[in-house]
RNA sequence: GGCCCGGUGGUGUAGCGGCUAACAUACGGCCCUGUCAAGGCUGAGAUCGUGGGUUCGAAUCCCAUCCGGGUCGCCA
C-alpha cells in the first residue's frame, strides 16, 4: 500500500506516530514561509504542515502541488499549537508535519470545486462524474447504499433467502412499460427485451422449488424520467412460497425497521408501520401514497357545497365532480398575495382553481361573526353554514380551509400536491421523520379508457382478494371491474412508493380468466405468457412477494433531492449518459450484422 | 407530446433596447511562518446555447431550434 492510514482517520490516538498518507490536495494555504495542505482521501480530510525549515524537499513538492494533484506523504501527527483547532474537521485536533512528499500525479485544473457547498449545473457534474463523486457528500451516497445493499443481504441470507441471478435478456411483452430491445443477431429480425423487473422469473423460480429467493436486481423501462425515476433503477426483488400476504408484510416491515435503524439511527420510524387501505388512503389524503408526517386530512364535503350559488361548484357536481378539501391549521392569517400564490400552485398542479375560507379571531366556532370570515368570492353564505362546514372539515378559528372542485380523480390528484407542497412550505415534513407505512387493497383492475379495457393495477399475476374469485368467474364483458379488490400492496414513505408487491395468482384457470378480463385471446396468452401458464400446470405453490426500489430508498435516507444523487453513473432526463455520451450512432457494418437498417 | 423554469469568462451570478458586458470565486505572477472558503497586490480570461428576424442599435424584444431541470401524460 502506498499510505498506512487514512487521512480522515487521524485523531489524537495519532499523535507522534509517523504514518504515511496518499490523497488529493484539496486545499492549499501558501503563507510564503509556510504551506498547508488539506489532504483527501474517501475517509475525509487532514491538515499537512510544510515547513521548509524542518523539510525542504517536502516543502518544494507541496509549492508545486495544486488542487486535485495526487500525494503521497509521510510525516509526524502532532497536536495542533493551542488556539489553532478547527472543531469543524473531524480531524481538527491534529496535523502531520510533512517530512517527505511526493507528486504521484499532477492534475487539471478541475472545472468545478470538489466541494459538498458548491452549487453547479447538473449537466457539467453527469459530464464529469468522477470528479462529482469525489465531493465528500456524492462519497457518503455511494457508501450509504452499500450499507444498505449489504443490510438486505445479510437480513435474508440469515433468514434462509437464496440470491438467484436471472437474465437481463429475456423475451419482450406486452403488458407494462414499454420494453428496451437489444436486437438478435443470430436471428435477425427478433428482439430480446431488457426486463422491467424479474417478475415472471421469480414466479418459475417459485415454481422450482426455490421456495425464498432475492435478488439485487437491475430493472428498464423505456418510459419518461423524474427525479425519481431512471430507465435503469435497482430493485431489492424478493418472492417466497407458502406464504399469505400477512407474512410479507411482516419481513417486510422487520427488514426496514432493523435497516433504518442499522444503517441510519438518526432517523424516526413510526412502529409499527401504519396500515391503510387504498380507499382510505385516497380518502384521507386523495393519493394512494400519502406523505403520513403531518395531518392536513381531507373531507369530501359536495352535500355542503351543493347549497352554495357558486357556479364552478354546481356545475362540477352536475357532471359527476366532487368538492373536497383539507384545513391548513393556523394559516388564518395568510395575506391575499400569499393566497394568491395558492391558487398559482393550484392552477399549476392542473386545477382549474381553488376556494379559500380564513376563519379569523380564536375561541369557539359558536363565536364566528360575519366580519371574522375571509372567503373566496361566489362562496359567500350564511354564518350558519360556515360553521356547518367548518366542523365537517375539523376546523378551527386561525385556520385555513382550501377547497377544490374536479372529477374525482383529478380533484384528489390536486388537491393532495397541494397538501405535500404546503407540507413542505410551511415546515410540518419533518426530514428526520420516515413516515413507512402499508397500503393494502389496491383495486385489481382499472379501466383504461384509450383502449377501452381494463389493465391490471399491478400486473396481471396478482391475486384478486379472499373471496373476490367468484365475482372474476362471472364476468361478462361490460361489466364493471372496477371495484374488484386485490392482494397487492405496497410500502410508502413520505409521500413517495418505496415498494411494490402482491400475492400472485398459482392456479392456471385463475390466471386464464384474468388474461380473458384484460383482454386477451387463448392464442394471445399461450404466445405470451404460454410459458408461466405451462409451468403452472406442474405443481406451482402459493407465493407471493414484494419489490422494493433501493434507488429511492437511498434517496430518501441520505436526504438528495433526486435519484441521480445516489446512482453512480444516472442518466439526464432525455436518457443521456452526458460522460459516455450514449446513446450514440453504430458502425453501419454492426447494423448490418444485425439485419436493421435504419429509416429517415 | 403538453405546461413551467433555466442556459452570460473555468465555476456561480448580475445586467432585461445604447456599458469598454459587472461582481464573486477559481486560474497565472508577486508578497507573506499558523492558516483552514487564509490574506494583500496584480494579471489574463466571456462576441452572452445555436440559427433566423425586428431595430439606426440586441446578452436584452420576436420566431425557431438544441441542451439541462421540474411536472402532467406515461411509468403492469
Amino acid at each position: 500500500m502506498l499510505k498506512s492510514v487514512n487521512c480522515g482517520e487521524l485523531d489524537e490516538g495519532h499523535i507522534a506516530t509517523q504514518p504515511t498518507l496518499a490523497g488529493w490536495v484539496a486545499r492549499r494555504r501558501d503563507h510564503g514561509g509556510i504551506i498547508f495542505l488539506d489532504l483527501r482521501d474517501r475517509s475525509g480530510v487532514v491538515q499537512v504542515v510544510f515547513n521548509p525549515e524542518q523539510s525542504p524537499e517536502a516543502y518544494r513538492v507541496a509549492e508545486q502541488a495544486r488542487s486535485e494533484w495526487v500525494l503521497q506523504v509521510a510525516g509526524t501527527v502532532s497536536r495542533r499549537p493551542a488556539g489553532s483547532e478547527n472543531p469543524a474537521m473531524p480531524t481538527g485536533n491534529v496535523e502531520v508535519m510533512a517530512s517527505t512528499a511526493r507528486v504521484l500525479n499532477s492534475a487539471l485544473t478541475p472545472p468545478f470545486y470538489i466541494a459538498d457547498d458548491v452549487e453547479v449545473d447538473e449537466s457539467l457534474r453527469l459530464r464529469y462524474r468522477y470528479l462529482d463523486l469525489r465531493r465528500p457528500v456524492m462519497q457518503r451516497n455511494l457508501i450509504l447504499r452499500h450499507r444498505v445493499v449489504k443490510f438486505i443481504r445479510d437480513f435474508l441470507d440469515a433468514r434462509d433467502f437464496l440470491e438467484v441471478e436471472t437474465p437481463i435478456l429475456i423475451k419482450s411483452t406486452p403488458e407494462g412499460a414499454r420494453d428496451f430491445l437489444v436486437p438478435s443477431r443470430m436471428q435477425k429480425g427478433s428482439f430480446y427485451a431488457l426486463p422491467q423487473s424479474p417478475q415472471q422469473l421469480k414466479q418459475l423460480l417459485m415454481v422450482a422449488g426455490v421456495e425464498r429467493y432475492f435478488q439485487i436486481a437491475r430493472c428498464f423501462r423505456d418510459e419518461d424520467l423524474r427525479a425519481d425515476r431512471q430507465p435503469e433503477f435497482t430493485q431489492l426483488d424478493l418472492e417466497m412460497s407458502f406464504v399469505d400476504q400477512e407474512d410479507i408484510l411482516a419481513l417486510t416491515e422487520a427488514l426496514y425497521t432493523q435497516m433504518v435503524e442499522t444503517v441510519t439511527p438518526e432517523k424516526q420510524i413510526i412502529k409499527p408501520f401504519p396500515r391503510l387501505t387504498y380507499d382510505e388512503a385516497m380518502t384521507r389524503f386523495g393519493s394512494d401514497k400519502p406523505d403520513l408526517r403531518f395531518g392536513m386530512e381531507m373531507t369530501d364535503v359536495t352535500d355542503l357545497a351543493k347549497e352554495t350559488q357558486f357556479r364552478v361548484f354546481q356545475t362540477t357536481i352536475e357532471k359527476g365532480g366532487i368538492i373536497k378539501g383539507f384545513v391548513v391549521p393556523g394559516q388564518a392569517g395568510y395575506t391575499t398575495q400569499q393566497v394568491r400564490d395558492l391558487e398559482q400552485a393550484a392552477r399549476d398542479a392542473g386545477a382549474a382553481g381553488l376556494s379559500h375560507l380564513r376563519l379569523r379571531g380564536t375561541g369557539p366556532l359558536g363565536g364566528l361573526k360575519d366580519e371574522d370570515v375571509v372567503i373566496s368570492a361566489g362562496l359567500r353564505m350564511p354564518l350558519e353554514w360556515t360553521r356547518r362546514l367548518a366542523e365537517r372539515m375539523g376546523a378551527r378559528r386561525g385556520d385555513m380551509v382550501l377547497l377544490m372542485a374536479g372529477p374525482p380523480k383529478q380533484c384528489n390528484q390536486w388537491l393532495s400536491t397541494l397538501r405535500h407542497q404546503l407540507g413542505q412550505k410551511l415546515g410540518l415534513a419533518d426530514p428526520n421523520l420516515l413516515a413507512l407505512a402499508f397500503v393494502t387493497d389496491f383495486p385489481l383492475f382499472d379501466w383504461n379508457e384509450e383502449s377501452k379495457r381494463w389493465d391490471s393495477a399491478h400486473h396481471p399475476f396478482t391475486a384478486p382478494a379472499e373471496g373476490e374469485e367468484a365475482l372474476l368467474d362471472q364476468f361478462k364483458p361490460g361489466d364493471d371491474m372496477s371495484r374488484l379488490r386485490s392482494r397487492a400492496y405496497d410500502l410508502v414513505c413520505n409521500g413517495s412508493e418505496l415498494a411494490s408487491g402482491s400475492i400472485r395468482i398459482h392456479r392456471p384457470e385463475l390466471q386464464e380468466k384474468v388474461f380473458t378480463i384484460l383482454g386477451y385471446t387463448k392464442e394471445q396468452v399461450k404466445a405470451q405468457f404460454g410459458h408461466l401458464l405451462e409451468a403452472f400446470e406442474y405443481g406451482a405453490p402459493p407465493h407471493g412477494g414484494i419489490a422494493p426500489g433501493i434507488d429511492r430508498l437511498v434517496t430518501i435516507l441520505t436526504g438528495a433531492s433526486s435519484i441521480r444523487d445516489v446512482i453512480a453513473f444516472p442518466k439526464t432526463q432525455s436518457g443521456a449518459d452526458l460522460l459516455f455520451g450514449a446513446p450514440s450512432a453504430v458502425d453501419a457494418h454492426q447494423l448490418r450484422e444485425l439485419g436493421i437498417r435504419l429509416v429517415e
